[in-house]
DNA sequence: TAGATTGTTAATCGATTAACAATC
DNA sequence: TAGATTGTTAATCGATTAACAATC
């Protein structure tokens, strides 16, 4: 679980770099070069692309860059726009809708719910009520959504993203959801972060031996 | 690393829980009470109280939640209010400046910068001209940044940052900054979350053998 | 050809779990 | 005392890395 989301993360990194590399002018690439990139040995990133079966770097010259994009994303899905919804427009939810820099990256927000709305649009993003969350994502086939309510309705949102049908939520409630045979989670817990560096730097993380 | 702030991350989810359990009039617990509560083997939580030496539970009533959140506090840092910065105050950084839930889990934002400030201040926090940020977190000793500012200028105020004695950097930008011996950086992209996600409910990650 | 890089097997490393003696 | 739970050792598991034959 664990282990298998580090690899799709990996995955998802090199896909990133290589994009990166071709807009440079790059045609080819070797391990070398994308373990230097996402700091990790280039073994592991051929271990990577063999576990992913695509068995097609040239023993001489490195990988082709536009191949390995073409074939990480055939694996990682399209690279075309993916639709999400925002649960919550506070003021996470709204700055996550105004964030014009998902658009780049291929996310598209197709509209915020919220249970009292306060405009009808963000953006030009249209901001529903939570009564016709479940009708909406039917209808629009939305598979994600990013959950931004107050810590006190986290739960009783997600049994209704669940029940609407949604398949994966981005929570950053503080309040940490499990993950079902139905329903993936990924947890962002800000504050946990935060105070994670806090310990981190605090010189005391060295004091719990290894 | 990685291993460390897994276990640094459980230590802040047992003092979590053990702060709900006593405000339910809890006074003791076992290692399967709290394994169940963040899912993991309760000889996991047994063996992480062991390696941050407090062996103080008792062999036939658990442990005493007091005690351990005294033991917790002392190892994880004061409990007391932890003052951060924000960088960056475009939607994201406004948002969490005006973000109330940090200050309920001992998180100040005692200031925000931006290279163009738009306020002066946002709910009684003062928004400087990033000129004035090395000043500022040295006179105030700030130890923690939140970094919110657009991709492009990522890598050049992290230098900033670590110019001014910043030691962690919760990062918010896509662009991924690497830890160094003295500044210590806690990724969150938000994007790439999505990303994998989407893969993950594809049905396709159950291809990629394990 | 000689040199370089891949793909893969075997070794290592570290984290988690099972098992169980100690003991409340 | 008998039963239950801890603390810790040994076993397992999986991920990463080292080594190296294959080959461009």
């Amino acid at each position: 679980m664990k282990a298998n989301n580090d690899h799709t993360t990996r995955l998802i990194k090199y896909k990133r770099i290589l994009i990166q590399l071709k807009s440079l002018g790059l045609e080819r690439v070797f391990s070398t070069n994308l373990g230097d990139a996402i700091g990790i040995n280039p073994t592991l990133v051929r271990k990577d692309f063999s576990r992913m079966n695509l068995t097609q770097g040239n023993r001489k010259g490195g990988y082709n860059i536009n191949e390995l994009i073409d074939s990480l994303n055939s694996i990682l899905g399209t690279s075309e726009l993916q639709d999400v919804v925002v649960i919550g427009c506070g003021n996470l939810g709204k700055a996550l809708i105004k964030h014009e820099a998902f658009y780049k990256e291929g996310i598209n927000i197709s509209a915020g719910f919220d249970s009292n709305p306060r405009e009808a649009e963000l953006n030009g993003i249209p901001i529903y009520p939570m009564e016709v969350l479940m009708n909406y994502v039917t209808q629009h086939e939305i598979r994600v959504a990013v959950l931004c309510v107050p810590a006190g309705a986290a739960s009783h949102t997600r049994d209704l993203l669940a029940d609407a049908g949604i398949q994966g939520i981005l929570n950053f409630t503080p309040v940490e959801l499990k993950s079902s045979e139905t329903l993936r989670i990924q947890n962002v817990n800000i504050c946990l972060e935060i105070e994670n560096l806090f310990f981190q730097i605090s010189g005391k993380s060295s004091r719990v031996p290894v």
